[in-house]
DNA sequence: TCTGGGGTCCTTATTCTG
DNA sequence: TCTGCAGAATAAGGACCC
């Protein structure tokens, strides 16, 4: 692991703004062990405790854990059983998203409310454009108090002038860090950290990096573009060149269109008989549908996912003539899918999703009777007697 | 260290269509 | 009717993110 020490004497302390008053101010604001905290908010005795947040079967994974259970070794996506064993008298919590969205949701207000401009990535994160604050970054200092004084909840927070150098920004230092810095601030910075700092730059492609002899941050700037090219494509390299110089154009949008939805369950044991696996995408199917009536969505791709005891996964899609969210219609097509590949081994999961949502060209009116798709053809509960 | 669930985006190959 | 071509659409897989 590359430190990224020492950081620059102002990272810390309110610093001058970080760009010219008519290029953009970007702020990205990430909850600190956003799930982990609201459990201690609701449950006090728990402070001072290492606090875990996991599922219950025996496939589950550790969702998020509080800063005492690190200490531990504990992270997230590591396995439940695991981390029993590492810190065997840890507080073992099961995630309550209900709960995490009624936060969220009230995060997200204040912060709606002192900037127009906000798009939240997931419950605990979101970036705003502060351009047009008078005194941006003492504005989004207030705006973090007062999260934490209505809601209890601490945020990092990273300032620059694009999403990118926001986003590594806050991430610095955590928790409650408050990081303001222009992008040549960064690339000095992080010269010498990792590119895994980096969104964008996964395990693999830091992997594929290091054969190359390219380590650093400062590496990636420097390499080769035609070396990056000829291993990750011309686009490709292209871009992780940009982003190891904290180049980034996008902007903050408002809201984003969904264009997929899935359901997915992993079994306890695998199974590898063709009928029950059939019954269990029938309830997934079931669940999908539902979840998209009541959102009012509707696609013309039906997909499948099966991960195999080995943990190969494959997909299966069939692309319709129109939308759909009827639950006989997707259950009817998945299990076609599914029969069709005929798992060769035991399944350990089984998915499947429904995307394409974009209304088809054609007219205002709409092709024939497409408005007929988005009922459910017959009350829940028949669909796991059919078939 | 035997690896969840819900997403997005990109790349490549194949098929369809005019 | 056949062939060749280009571009669009689709399918599958992979990488990545939280």
């Amino acid at each position: 692991m590359v430190g990224v020490e020492p950081p620059p004497p102002d990272t810390r302390v309110d610093p001058p703004p970080p760009v010219d008053p008519d290029r953009r101010v970007i702020a990205h604001l990430d909850a600190d062990a956003f799930y982990a905290s609201i459990h201690l908010l609701e449950d006090p005795s728990l402070a001072g405790k290492p606090v875990i947040v996991a599922g219950d079967s025996a496939r589950s994974i550790v969702t998020t854990a509080n800063y005492e259970a690190r200490k531990y070794g504990i992270g997230s996506a590591q396995p439940a059983a695991r981390a029993r064993m590492l810190c065997p008298h840890g507080v073992f919590v099961r995630p309550d998203f209900e709960l995490y969205r009624r936060y969220s949701r009230q995060a997200m207000e204040l912060m709606q409310a002192a900037c127009d401009t906000i798009e939240p990535l997931s419950l605990d994160e979101a970036y705003l454009d502060i351009t047009a604050l008078e005194r941006p970054v003492r504005a989004v200092r207030e705006l973090v108090a007062r999260i934490h004084a209505e809601t209890g909840l601490r945020y990092s927070v990273g300032i620059g002038p694009n999403k990118l150098c926001a986003k590594v920004l806050s991430d610095h230092r955590k928790p409650n860090a408050f990081n303001v810095a222009s992008r040549e601030q960064c690339c000095e910075l992080f010269a010498d950290a990792s590119p895994r700092l980096i969104p964008g730059f996964g395990p693999k492609t830091v992997e594929a990096l290091e054969i190359a002899g390219i380590r650093t941050i400062a590496d990636v700037r420097d390499a080769d573009p035609e070396a990056l090219a000829a291993r990750f494509g011309p686009r490709r390299g292209a871009e992780l060149q940009a982003r190891a110089r904290f180049e980034h154009e996008g902007i903050v949008h408002h809201s984003r269109e969904p264009k997929s939805t899935s359901e997915e369950t992993t079994f306890e044991h695998d199974i590898g008989d063709l009928e029950e696996l059939e019954g269990r995408m029938r309830e997934l199917s079931l669940e999908l549908c539902e979840r998209l009536q009541g959102r009012d969505l509707a696609g013309r791709t039906v997909g499948i996912k099966v991960r195999l005891a080995d943990f190969t996964t494959i997909t299966r899609a069939r692309t319709l003539g129109e939308r759909t969210n009827d639950v006989a219609r997707v259950s009817a097509i998945a299990c076609e899918l599914l029969r069709e590949y005929d798992p060769p081994q035991p399944v350990r999961l089984i998915g499947v999703r429904v995307a394409g949502f974009e209304a088809p060209e054609e007219g205002g009116a709409g092709r024939g009777g497409g408005g007929d798709q988005l009922r459910l053809p017959f009350p829940p509960g028949v669909v796991g007697a059919w078939g």
